[in-house]
DNA sequence: GTGAAAGCGCTAACAC
DNA sequence: GTGTTAGCGCTTTCAC
């Protein structure tokens, strides 16, 4: 591998105009310049960004630690990431922590040894993680989850208002006894997507009824085996919003097995829209987050922080968007 | 930040005896290496890995360069080089190359500058950039595409036969007018899927009929678009073969736009399982690939060539699988 | 406008 | 078993 000596040499400048042409700063007289290049090409010189690292001692990548690669919900997010990132001149590494703590510690110690500019993270419950990086002085962003007492950016949805409006729209379209399965106790979207499920059970002054709530683990059998258990309750529900994607799979799932009907025996609202809910019957509707939006917003956060590390924290709360189709249409 | 020097004074040895304890290298006496710990901890230090990639002249870094993030497909590919990279002491980095060859072409500027350890990539169609990691020695892993002439490890699935496995199965349940929706012209798994289409029509003693194939972009408007075609033609197909999850979308909401009735009226199976298969009304046949096994398939080939940078390429193909759903229910 | 030279923090000979 | 020392490849003062 050619080094900035050899290109140095074969230019017959010295190193340090190399490296002004390589990082193009001005003051270089353009037939030097050209010189360089040219021995650049022939020797098929790529600098060293380990070594630029080291001596500016920062790099410019970002880490996005997401908790589960496998959620749409990541997947556009990414994207809004990686779009203001490019042109702000970082690259993009993804770590998938699959909601394992042991396993975001790995990808946090990464982030910190191997100097990232900056770190975006949906953490694990109760985290210890993000603190490390706001000691080390990394600029952090969290994503999707309010961190209890921790001084962070952070890009959230408005997780309380997306499940008050799908459980509204299920009251309005004429279900009486709605049934909510959400996530993990004490996981902030969980509670949170809760809190909206009773506040919109208040608006249409329907009865709570804690029979009719269930938490799950966020997966397809978590909503499988809740769903299964609701449809054992006496009265039975005649409707029920799930709070995230994979639940809604397993739920719906369980509801076809016993031979329910949908909408007619059982309205069903998802949390987080997803590329097949349209090919369900009838088609799914669903409480749709700006995903795309969550993830650019973040990477700007991330940019701000950067430029300046003394700038107050700031929270944005990003609404979301109720899809209405079939699977929620009105009760005869 | 705490340096190596600043532990080495604090522990009263030599930098050198710290950086034996933090390597965990043996010939370090007992009680010094716990002076050196404690002094570890007192520092919060943190080894720089910058510093030590440039020392040591590489990285414990892979990166796994995907076409496309927002396919299930390279969701439990990631799981299986994740755990193979784990127990191998790397950490994967995932970058997303949204099937664009100028972002390939930055991801793989990137693993090169960054001197990452390897990679393992999905290329793009016609991608010249693997070429630039086999010439700049850095280890890799071909995924999912056969790269024409290219002397490269290589792990693939089984796309024909699983096409003709699928193809064979609908001819089987008695559908005698098939269609195929298959990808891109050129396209490496697209070609062989349709290889394998044509292969169990003459299993079956079927004709060919060139109105019955198109080719659509694995995206889901392709599919979508591509199944309006098709359902103009004059006699109608009785059946599709569609050669990826996101097509397979897109043509079964047009099938159901159209009010054609599935299975009976028109026979589906997908290429690619997915988790909401068995959501759909009636559940979808696919042809599910061992998305895992190639991932943990491609790791083991990585740190084979890292070892041995010497050995002969081999190339691994993997079976898939089909699985027989109500969608490809037996023809009336 | 250009070059000489000093490190960034670490590891690995080599000497003791 | 431990310390000294010389770089890894680059950027960046500081002279000129």
């Amino acid at each position: 591998m050619a080094t900035i000596y050899d290109v140095a040499r074969r230019a017959e400048v010295s190193p340090a105009t190399v490296s002004r042409v390589v990082n193009g700063r001005a003051n270089v007289d353009p037939a030097l310049a050209e010189r360089v290049r040219a021995a650049m090409v022939d020797l098929n010189y790529r600098p060293n960004a380990v070594a630029r690292n080291l001596r500016r001692s920062r790099t410019s990548m970002w880490a996005v630690i997401i908790s589960d690669i496998g959620n749409p919900f990541f997947t556009s997010l990414v994207r809004g990431v990686e779009d203001v990132a490019q042109t702000a001149g970082y690259s993009v590494v993804l770590c998938n922590s699959d909601n394992d703590e042991a396993k975001e510690g790995q990808y946090v110690n990464a982030a910190l040894t191997e100097q990232m500019a900056g770190v975006i993270i949906s953490p694990t419950a109760g985290s210890p993680h993000v603190a490390r990086l706001l000691d080390a002085g990394v600029p952090v962003v969290v994503i999707d989850r309010q961190m209890a007492g921790a001084d962070v950016d952070t890009v959230l949805v408005d997780n309380e208002q997306g499940a008050r409006d799908a459980t509204g729209h299920l009251a309005a379209a004429g279900y009486r006894r709605i049934a909510c399965i959400t996530g993990p106790r004490g996981l902030f979207t969980a509670e949170r997507r809760l809190a909206g499920y009773r506040a919109a059970l208040d608006d249409a002054g329907l009865a709570h009824d804690p029979a009719l709530v269930r938490h799950a683990d966020f997966g397809v059998d978590g909503g499988h085996a809740a769903m299964h258990s609701l449809l054992a309750v006496d009265p039975r529900p005649d409707a029920v919003f799930v709070g995230n994607n994979l639940m809604t799979i397993g739920a719906v799932g369980r509801i076809f097995d016993e031979g329910v009907t949908v909408p007619e025996e059982m309205g069903v609202v998802g949390f987080d829209d997803v590329p097949w809910a349209t090919l369900m019957r009838p088609a799914l509707t669903t409480v749709a987050q700006p995903t795309y939006s969550v993830g650019r917003n973040a990477a700007e956060l991330l940019t701000d922080r950067i430029t300046d590390p003394k700038r107050p924290v700031s929270t944005v709360t990003l609404p979301t968007e109720l899809r209405v189709r079939g699977s929620s249409g009105a009760k005869p």
